[in-house]
DNA sequence: ACAAAAGTGTTGCTCGTACACCCATGG
DNA sequence: CCATGGGTGTACGAGCAACACTTTTGT
């Protein structure tokens, strides 16, 4: 490392963790890698590396998953910034972390080998390097009570899906079921859903409608809450 | 900086700033000093230091905050990652913002003075130098979604208050009126308030019963949730 | 025709909101 | 004795949860 002007003695490293999240239309999952260097060479991690000089941190984390992936304009989210000073046995890192949500089948298949990938099952996550493992808890929790006010979650679906495909969605991100009926009644009260005229007859005799994300509808809602909308579940959580 | 194991050629020094959200029982504040350094000497800022080699992120900023004030075991959280390549004229900074809330009244004046420090209302904050001015917004944003699900705000209020002051603190967090009835029977159905023998009768006749914050009732409640109690305000935001 | 998934309707209940009303007390 | 803030009660409505019910169509 060069002098550095301000602080010239000050000496530490500084990575991007990317956490990965994927959607096969039926359970989510998570993206992890085997170290290919020592120390811990073999053991699972997430993806990350030290930025370069010149390149600002969201876009390090843009460009991980562009080589790994092939995507642009993936959903990444900066998740938080570990900074024990003895997370790494070789020298002192900084790992800023982000996650990211992607459709597992866009992802490069042979990617994959090359890097020697695999996406996992929640419950069968393997133990981790370093505190990747942390890791990968926050971006859990972050990805939760984002979805309650985002309408996320439609970076890991196709263009067109059924309703029913949005809620195995949202029940595999809350590990719990949802009654069809309610969850069909909320989500198109949202205003946010266009159907198409096509149906998707794969999984019924009737077929079910195809919707798709209405685009304009972000932001455009006004933040019309009560009293209470607002500090309503002081105790959750 | 001494050269970098993994990747000896990065250079890139790292600090920490704190955004300090003060309450004096009637408005909430913000605290801000003069830069004493070149560049942009004698401009408004947020305080913050480049780090030790062997201080944790999250302990260097207790340290900032203790050697301000000398008060430990304040609130503190970190709040994002601010990583652009020329958000600092000089060199490359990466800046981990921290933000903590403060009662007022237990700082030490004559630290304000030392420091050049002086505590802003909301609608009065100055520009601010580097990007300083977008954590503060991040962090008011920051500060108000967290209110909504913790029982928060408790630092900023001495031990013994009225449901009135929690009231006052709470509308001046979100900036709005809140219904003196409603909010009373919602504080109190949280089960999170003990109500002592004391009364202040500074502001009335009849005199308001002191309330003190149940510690032991944090976290011990259930997250019963329903359905869409998890996906209900998609749209907000 | 019937099984099975898509989609609709109905009802009870919780809780936020609005607002009327009582209580205590110092001047 | 009344003005003022503290504190309680009530009625309405919105929205979630549970679940019964109708629709469609391939076999």
């Amino acid at each position: 490392m060069a002098a550095n002007k301000y602080r010239p003695e000050q000496s530490i490293a500084i990575a991007v963790d990317c956490i990965i999240f994927g959607f096969d239309s039926k359970d989510l999952k998570l993206l992890l890698f085997r170290r290919k260097t020592e120390p811990l060479k073999g053991s699972w991690s997430l993806i990350g590396e030290l930025i370069d000089n010149d390149i600002s941190l969201d876009q390090s984390a843009k460009d991980i998953l562009y080589r790994l992936s092939g995507l642009e304009n993936v959903f990444l989210k900066q998740l938080k910034t570990y900074g024990q000073v003895d997370r790494d046995p070789l020298e002192r890192v900084i790992s800023v972390a982000y996650y990211s949500l992607i459709r597992i089948d866009e992802f490069n298949l042979q990617s994959l080998e090359n890097h020697d990938a695999k996406w996992f099952d929640f419950d069968q996550i393997p133990d981790l390097i370093l505190d990747h493992g942390q890791m990968v808890d926050d971006a859990i929790k972050s990805l939760r009570s984002s979805v309650r006010y985002n309408p996320l979650g439609f970076e890991l679906l196709p263009e067109y899906f059924t309703i029913q495909q949005l809620q195995t969605l949202y029940e595999s991100i809350y590990r719990t079921a949802f009654d069809p009926g309610n969850f069909r009644k909320k989500m198109l009260s949202l205003d946010i859903l266009e159907r198409t005229a096509k149906k998707d007859k794969t999984s019924s005799k009737k077929g079910a409608f195809l919707y798709r994300f209405k685009k304009d509808s972000v932001k455009q809602f006004p933040t019309q809450t009560g009293d209470f909308e607002r500090i309503k579940e002081v105790i959750k959580f």
